[in-house]
DNA sequence: GTAGATGCAAAGTATTTGCGACAAG
DNA sequence: CTTGTCGCAAATACTTTGCATCTAC
């Protein structure tokens, strides 16, 4: 198990909060990746006196802080999860919205390629990958 | 040359009305990807009757459609392009915001097999990269 | 002639912010 | 103590929509 969000937190100086313990716990408990909405829901079930305003505010910090990646599928609302080691990309089903994760050393190989081609160094990229489920 | 946008329309069923045609002719005519905003500009000088809603409503169409493609680069507003057979991926200067249009078989091919890899078929993808310029 | 398009302003979403009260270091 | 955070409600940014009118086919 790596370090944990509140850890993160610490390590980089980011202020903890019983609000930013609560949001950070729902996130590390979380293996889907909510948008503000449902991770608002989450968090009130906890302590339901957190305010929307500072979940935005504190998805945005822990985002900033490099402690959660933000995502903005095709004509969804942001959603979030949390951001470990492993670098990953989405495999998002169009039909069911599931969403998969994957890895392929080789296409991102490909990407650092493709950028020094055009003279510049990659820092960082999106790639997302929609299909339907094959019968 | 290829098919004009007002070809496009006739051919897939698309109504031509005066805003449309000024629409389409103005995105024909831009090499960048604007947004909403900068494509209404660029509309309100050849008429400035046009609104904004008009401009939501065409460009939803068009999309729709499949004559232009919508682009939401992180965390700016959408942006449009004329879609037309070469498809390519993007490569954004975080810098300066510039936009580099590439196209990279392999990796096409690769996403497709991580898809199939999965269980799925690919119906579509999105890669963006981001990058500094190298001095 | 009729279904669909337009302009306008009002209504929706998603997100941010000003401010006084409050809490972490 | 002092700086930053919180909750609240108001504000903002982007996009959609209801409705009466107009237009392409």
């Amino acid at each position: 198990m790596s370090e944990t969000i509140e850890q993160k937190c610490l390590s980089k100086g980011v202020k903890l909060t019983d609000q930013r313990r609560v949001i950070a716990q729902v996130m590390s408990e979380s293996t889907d990746h909510p948008d503000v909405d449902e991770l608002y829901n989450r968090v009130s079930k906890i302590d339901s006196k957190i305010s929307i305003a500072t979940v935005y505010r504190t998805v945005k910090l822990f985002e900033e802080s490099g402690i959660l990646a933000k995502h903005e599928f095709k004509g969804s609302k942001a959603r979030y999860e949390e951001l470990n080691e492993g670098h990953h990309d989405h495999l998002i089903d169009i039909k069911t919205g599931e969403i998969i994760e994957f890895v392929d050393e080789e296409i991102e190989s490909l990407q650092k390629k493709v950028a020094e081609k055009h003279g510049y160094t990659l820092v960082d990229h999106k790639l997302e990958l929609y299909g339907v489920k094959k019968k």
